[in-house]
DNA sequence: TGCGTATATGAACATGTGTTCATATAACAT
DNA sequence: ATGTTATATGAACACATGTTCATATACGCA
């Protein structure tokens, strides 16, 4: 989390490249730092389960957030809170009706994701 | 993360529901509550720079530690550290060569997690 | 206007996390 | 045997994180 390199970054270990062709190809397949960046900012907000139970029921049904709050167990303002960080990084968006606030999914591919994280835990189980 | 409920868990708000039918239909698609856990420590996992980088890279060729550490310039160290979290969350599996170990993907479904990720966050960009 | 309901948000706290540093293990070469 | 290379791991530390509690906003109704 910090970003200190005082040991050995740069020459990494004090070691040889075992393989500069397979890591050649690594390097021409790697995505831009930003994309890279964006997509661990995205699994770590999903990597909670309060957001993630969260996000997954609206990928199902819109949620205002007091039927969210009801259906998991959780108390409004940590619903709240959840749904702010969801939002912020574009994964679920709102319209208001009155007071209340309802809640979608904002991007198909994050059901996708959660249909293709789903298959692989299944294994697990 | 602390697991303490004094305000409001049970009646969540004091709050009635506001569409009761589709809070029953969220709760009829929900999965197990070991599924939904399992997909959000997955997510959290690939929910750091360094070690979704290094799936990532481990997702297009077959790399030693070293070779890992070189490319992405983080000491063998944290390299190690993280290969052990992927490990036991059967993201990555390895064999060893005399001293070298070499690491892959465990599991088609994680690089598909990446496809499906980066074409959310292009979008974001 | 005043009251209750729905949601949002800031501060505080306890807990979790990633890196480094130091060191251990283990294979190979000389 | 001894030294060197490749990897693993434990302890420690600085920092991030999620929840709660208290409160704010804001809409709707009497």
């Amino acid at each position: 989390m910090s970003v200190k390199a005082t040991q050995s970054v740069g020459d990494a270990c004090e070691i040889q490249f075992v393989d500069e062709e397979k890591v050649e190809n690594v390097r021409r397949a790697m995505k831009s730092v930003e994309a890279i960046g964006l997509l661990a900012e995205t699994f770590r907000i999903l990597g909670d389960p309060t957001r993630i139970k969260i996000a997954f029921a609206l990928s199902k049904e819109e949620l205002c957030v007091c039927d969210i709050a009801n259906l998991l167990g959780v108390s409004q303002s940590a619903v709240s809170h959840s749904l702010r960080t969801l939002r912020q990084m574009k994964l679920v968006r709102f319209r208001r009706e009155g007071k209340i606030a309802y809640y979608t999914l904002d991007d198909e591919h994050i059901a996708n994701l959660f249909d293709e994280g789903f298959r692989h835990v299944e294994e697990l189980l």
